[in-house]
DNA sequence: CGTAGTATTGACTATCTTCAATGCCAGTGG
DNA sequence: CCACTGGCATTGAAGATAGTCAATACTACG
C-alpha cells in the first residue's frame, strides 16, 4: 500500500486512480480495484506558468489536483477576459476535446498538481463506459457552476455570490469551511471573470465587510456564520 | 425505408436514432446501423407547456428535435430569471442526472418536439460507450455556449452577441443564415437572461437596428452581411 | 372591438466605470 | 540596512451607462 502511494505521487508517473488515497476528491467515491481509470501525475507546475495555451491542439483532460488555475480567453479583437477558475477535483481541457483545440489557455493562479487522464482504448468498452459516465456526471456538474447564478444582481451581490460560490467549490475539495480562506486571484481577475471593473470589486468587498457578511484581510476571506450556513445548506 | 420513417414520426414511439432522417442535426453525422442509440419521439408541446419542472426527480435526457425551450430557474429568494435557450439538436435535463432532480424548469418558447434518450443496458457495455461519449461531446460543445462570450461587455453588445449567438445555433440546426431569424423569446426574456432590464433590450436592438448592424421588425431580425460573415467565421 | 401581453419611449435616478492619485508589501540590488 | 521597483489594493471625484417608473403604442386573438 505505501509504496503504491509513493508511486501515485511519483513525477509524471502513471497512477489508477483506484489505488489514490485522494480518489474520494477527485471522482466523489472510491473506485473498484481494476476499474481501469487511469492517469498520469504531473510534475507541479509553479504559479503563472501554463498548462496548455488557447490555440493548441487538444492533448488530454486534466483533473486538478492541487492548487488552482485561472482560465483566460482572448477575443479576435484582442481583449483578454478571465473565463472561469478551476479547484481541486474539478475537470479542464474537456471543451477541447470536441474543438479539437483549445478554447481558453490555463494558467496556474498558486503552484499546483495536475493529473492528465488516459484514455481507454477502444477494445476495452467497460472501462471506457465508467470513465465516460464519470466524466459526464463531472463535466454536467460544472455546468451548473457556469450557470453563474449571479447573472442580474447588482455588483456587491455579484461578489459575495462569486466568494460564496468559490467558498464552496472549495469546501468541496477538501477546505475546512469555517476557516478563513486565501483567494488565489487578483481582484482584477475577479473583475475579469464578473465582467467589473476592478475598482468595483474592491469597493463592493469594503461593503461586504463594513456590512458584516464576510471578513476581509487583502487575499483571506472568512465568511460569517449566516453566509457560511447558506453554503452547507446549498451543498446538502 | 419510408415505413421506417413513419415510424420514427408515431408519437412517443421508439426510434433508432440511426433510422431518423433528423439524424445529422441530432448527432452531427450519420450512425452506424444498430450502434444502439435510441430514443422515444414525445409528442408535441404547445407553446406555454413544461416539458419538466424546478426540483422534479430526474426522469431522462432530451434533446430537442424542433421549436424552442426556455430554461427558468427560480432562487430560494423568489425570483424567477431565465437561464437558456434551446435550440433543435441540443440536449436538455443532463444537469438534472448527476443530482437527482431538476435544477430548472424547461417550457417550450413555441410549439416544439423532442425526443428522450433511451439509458442503454449497463450490460450493452459497446453501445454505452458510444452514447457517453457522444453525450459528452455534446454537452461541452454547450458548455462553450454557456461561456458567455459576452460578460463585461456594454449592453448593446451583449444584446448583438447574443442574437448572433443565437443565430448561430438555430443556422447549425438547419436554419438558412441568410433569411431572417424569428426570435422565440421576448425582450424581456432575453433581458433576464442576460441580466438587462427589458427596456436596455429594446433601446439596444433600436440602436442596433440605427447603425446597420440588424435588421428588427418585432421578433424578426435579419443579420446584416458584416454580421452573417463573422457568424460563418465562427463556425468554421 | 376589447383585452392581454408585449414593445416602445421619455424622464429621472441609481449604479458602475474611468481616471488619477496614493498606499501597501515583497523582492532586489547597492 | 535601505532605497527602489513593480504588482496589487484602495480611495475619491466626475462622467457614462443602465435601471426604474410611467405613459403609450402595437398586435394577436377571442
Amino acid at each position: 500500500m505505501f509504496s503504491r502511494m509513493r508511486t501515485a505521487r511519483r513525477r509524471g508517473s502513471d497512477v489508477d486512480c483506484a489505488d489514490c488515497p485522494a480518489v474520494r476528491r477527485c471522482w466523489g467515491e472510491k473506485l473498484p480495484p481494476g476499474c481501469g481509470i487511469l492517469v498520469q501525475r504531473q510534475p507541479r507546475l509553479e504559479r503563472g506558468t501554463t498548462l496548455f495555451a488557447q490555440g493548441e491542439r487538444f492533448v488530454a483532460i486534466y483533473l486538478v489536483v492541487a492548487g488552482c488555475l485561472t482560465l483566460r480567453e482572448t477575443s479576435p479583437d484582442g481583449t483578454e477576459r478571465v473565463v472561469g477558475f478551476r479547484v481541486p477535483g474539478e475537470l479542464v481541457g474537456l471543451e477541447g476535446w470536441s474543438l479539437g483545440v483549445h478554447s481558453f489557455t490555463a494558467t496556474a493562479a498558486t503552484a499546483m498538481t495536475v493529473c492528465r487522464l488516459k484514455w481507454p482504448q477502444r477494445e476495452r468498452a467497460v472501462a471506457s463506459a465508467a470513465l465516460l459516465e464519470r466524466l459526464l456526471r463531472k463535466s454536467t456538474g460544472q455546468i451548473d457552476a457556469c450557470a453563474r447564478p449571479w447573472t442580474g444582481l447588482v455588483a456587491v451581490e455579484q461578489v459575495a455570490a462569486f466568494i460564496e460560490d468559490f467558498a464552496r467549490r472549495m469546501r468541496m475539495s477538501g477546505e475546512r469551511p469555517d476557516e478563513r480562506l486565501v483567494l488565489p486571484m487578483t481582484r482584477a481577475e475577479i473583475g475579469s471573470y464578473l465582467g467589473l471593473a476592478e475598482e468595483t470589486v474592491v469597493r463592493a468587498l469594503a461593503q461586504l465587510r463594513r456590512s458584516g457578511r464576510l471578513d476581509v484581510k487583502g487575499r483571506a476571506v472568512t465568511l460569517s456564520s449566516h453566509a457560511y450556513r447558506s453554503i452547507a445548506l446549498a451543498a446538502s
